[in-house]
DNA sequence: TTAATTTATTAAGATACCTTAATAGGCATT
DNA sequence: AATGCCTATTAAGGTATCTTAATAAATTAA
């Protein structure tokens, strides 16, 4: 059992967000005991939406226990999986979120969740009052461009077998929770092909 | 003539910069002094380095007048333009900025450019002094992740011809700034493919 | 346990895009 | 004007990946 596990069996998400926080800005505790009073805790089932496409989201999400993921219907119809989130990660739907516009993408939990989510309208207010919050928000930002450039800039130059096995020996325990499909569509590939590349 | 161009003739980057950061925060006018007094001019001819891979990127730059590219190469030693950056945007290798790691890219001018720039140590102290500045920097770091998540999911949805036609009627005179064979490149195609589809 | 639904496999034919290589056009330099 | 270098075009053949459609396997629900 790992350390996140443990405190869930606790019940203790405000340990949880604090070590997260803290990861990359020291906060004192009275400012963590502040911030953890304008979250707020959401339990989803798997297959629930957090976000439905259309609305505007208004929220960002922090994922205590489960696995999401944000979609996208293509022009011919088609389901594109543009992301996964897991334990310990942060989730929106950034354009909508900053624009305060309609999503094009959906987010739906992909397992049981749970989440804390804070509004942006308290975010901004911690904002002022906690301006190293801001600082937080900035490097997380910062790590989800990387996240993304690096994701183009590798998988435009492997072909669909050699993304397939650059997951599955990147994040093995990843590839076990996520249907296959799931995982072609990420992959920027059909399920039928990612089924004859593993035949080999 | 536009407002830039006006403002360039006069050779007043001040106002400039000064406008752009307005755009997103306001400052008074004792803090664009005070920022400016920070930032530092570069002129470049066409085609010279910037950045060069596997340097340590400690530096941001706004682009003053010219156009720029970055460029990595991949596994079969083919130059992949990830981006470009024309007047008016900050352009960076976040990747290497952030973690201080050698750069897998290189920035290049297009054209002849003249930058304004500003080192990381000089700009945490003035995220220090001036916390606006630091919400101006989440802003531009949201923005490019809103754009490079749009720029994924528009384009993965597209063929070939119809993210070339995005392109040419989206951004016109960007088109023309920029030879046919870096676009292809930015267009992840190849260059004949695309003198192909243009004969349509 | 059976039925119902979701997920995965297989195979044949189609196609978007690439590779290579040769030619031609533009633009700069002398 | 001639030379050279960078950029763009054309064409033939090859391949990675998709499409469709049918079947099978695995989960979930009843």
């Amino acid at each position: 059992m790992n350390v996140i596990a443990f405190l869930l069996k606790k019940g203790n998400m405000k340990e949880q967000i604090s070590a997260y926080l803290n990861k990359y800005v020291e906060f004192d505790k009275q400012e963590i005991d502040y911030i953890y009073s304008k979250l707020v805790l959401k339990t989803f089932k798997k297959k629930e939406y957090i976000l439905k496409s259309g609305q505007i989201c208004r929220e960002r999400f922090f994922i205590v226990e489960g696995l999401v993921r944000s979609v996208y219907i293509d022009n011919k119809g088609n389901e594109k999986i543009s992301n996964f989130a897991i334990e310990n990660w942060w989730i929106t739907d950034i354009e909508s979120y900053v624009r305060e516009s309609p999503s094009y993408s959906y987010i739906q939990t992909v397992e049981n969740t749970k989440i804390l989510m804070v509004s942006k309208v308290a975010l901004e207010k911690l904002f002022v009052s906690i301006p190293k919050l801001e600082r937080f928000f900035r490097i997380i930002s910062d790590n989800t461009l990387i996240a993304l450039q690096r994701k183009n800039d590798i998988y435009m130059q492997m072909n669909s077998k050699e993304r397939y096995t650059h997951l599955v020996e990147g994040f093995p325990s990843f590839a076990q929770r996520v249907p296959q499909y799931m995982i072609a569509s990420y992959l920027e590939m059909t399920p039928e092909y990612l089924s004859e590349i593993r035949r080999k």
